[in-house]
DNA sequence: AATGATTTTGTAAGCGCTTACATTGAAGAG
DNA sequence: CTCTTCAATGTAAGCGCTTACAAAATCATT
């Protein structure tokens, strides 16, 4: 692997010359960098970008935290970053936190000791502390889908409460009377606000809100399944039902069917996060 | 942030030493590596693992080609990658190709310019040459879901004309007999391999093949709704339907509801890959 | 042609580590 | 008490770049 050592010297120059060809931003004559280019392409030269961070103390990376790598929420989420990231010659590192404090924590430290530029961090399980002490340490940090008191310019979030009341609220308008309600996990804050969301577009149509028309799931599509299946026993002949996200109306669509229902004629079904197969 | 500097320092002893607790390689005796690890601590000491990679001309990184980041084939395969991976204390540096020839190639040429120790390539796009000469350039490559000759030990295949055959041999041992068939993009190795084990398979019970049985899609959920709707005019009374991936018999399944069918008992859909939510 | 201003190029000191090699010192042998 | 040995530690030379700063080359003036 040739270094810029080979290229200075097959183009007759110095080592900074090459350098600053490469980076393209002192003044170089055309005459020096056409040498330069040449030596480059002959020796098929690539830059060594570990040399380069540690010289320049910039890594062109990006840190992202997500709490699965797979799904469909992240699919789309990291697919996203790293298009955009792309776009802007930088590049995103991928971490995964399993929604658990210590790999997260450590997940977090990881992408530090790669000296990313800057964080994206989908935290769920690491304490506020924790970020505002990451914060303070200088690295640029984004903070998605949660709010974090102290740190209001680095959290951006989905807005929960709104997003819960549009879906219920469509129900509404379409006429629907009786309304079943999954839940996500209701300690998590995202889950918590759409059905506060939930609770308010019922109220505003004068619907009284009754505790057995929701059933609390974990986001994934089984627990769609088995919402469906409970909520026909506790909460039955409900019209429409909303999901806290779209893999669990996906399971309770699948759960439906087998009870025979036909969607969405006999039941109406609205998700949340609008991903590709919903 | 504190370096190996403060930290020799702030222990009393030399940067070797202190290096040699970090990798815990060379000897060091108890009473010093006490004082550097207490040193370690009382700094906050975190080591950087750029000039780590740079001294050692190693990055403990492993570099990952996928096609895209989203989808449940890569998300299950990135999360396996990165799990394996992580336990033996290493990581994963992921990029996408967009199954797109520049595009892939930029991605293995980024990858190899952060000096990954290794290389799992998901390359759909670049040509079996470009592949050699990686092999060649002495980096560890492992390509999968692809047959390059002469690559023999560096490729992990699915062995899709078998995977084909046993998604039609199940329909056929469930006493089908009009069995449609809806395929992958059949430029593709995965796709066409399958459908010959599909072929395979009907031939073996006696069943001849109908070239308007097929309909060729392309991996994703929407052609499955099209390739249904499309067979059930050219290809009319089935009562089985293989799909040549999971997410085209989702698009199949959704189709066929529509179109009346109850699942499975007046038609019997399978898929392939049996990623999470099939 | 000599002068200064300005552009282009080169020199060399790091960046924060690893590691071959040299040094030290304590234990064991005679 | 001296001489080996060998384990523990230190010294210093890189790894491949970037970037102040210095030096040289070019150009415009007079």
């Amino acid at each position: 692997m040739a270094t810029i050592y080979q290229v200075s010297e097959a183009a007759g120059v110095s080592l900074a010359t090459v350098s600053r060809v490469m980076n393209g931003n002192a003044k170089v004559s055309e005459r020096t960098r056409k040498k330069v280019e040449d030596a480059m392409a002959s020796l098929g030269y690539q830059p060594n970008a570990i040399a380069q961070s540690l010289a320049s103390n910039r890594t062109n990376s990006v840190g992202l935290l997500v709490s699965e790598l797979h799904g469909s929420y992240f699919g789309d989420l990291m697919s996203t970053v790293e298009h955009v990231l792309k776009q802007n010659g930088k590049h995103v590192i991928i971490t995964a936190g399993h929604v658990d404090e210590k790999r997260e924590h450590e997940a977090i430290e990881f992408l530090k000791s790669r000296r990313c530029d800057a964080l994206i961090l989908h935290a769920e399980a690491v304490s506020d502390d924790y970020l505002k002490t990451l914060v303070d340490s200088k690295i640029p940090v984004v903070v998605i889908n949660r709010k974090v008191d102290a740190l209001d310019e680095n959290c951006f979030v989905v807005d929960n409460e709104r997003g819960g009341y549009m879906a219920t609220k469509a129900a509404i308008d379409a006429g629907h009377k009786k309304i079943a309600y999954i839940s996500g996990p209701l300690f998590k804050k995202d889950a918590s606000d759409r059905l506060a969301g939930h609770k308010r577009a019922l109220q505003e149509a004068g619907l009284t809100f009754d505790e057995t028309s929701v059933f609390e799931g974990d986001f994934h599509e089984s627990s769609g399944q088995e919402g469906m299946q409970h909520l026909q026993k506790t909460f039955s002949d409900f019209t429409a039902l909303v999901c806290a996200n779209d893999e669990m109306a996906s399971g309770a669509m699948t759960a439906a069917r087998e009870a025979g229902f036909d969607i969405p004629s006999q039941l109406s079904i609205i998700g949340f996060d609008n991903v590709l197969f919903s």
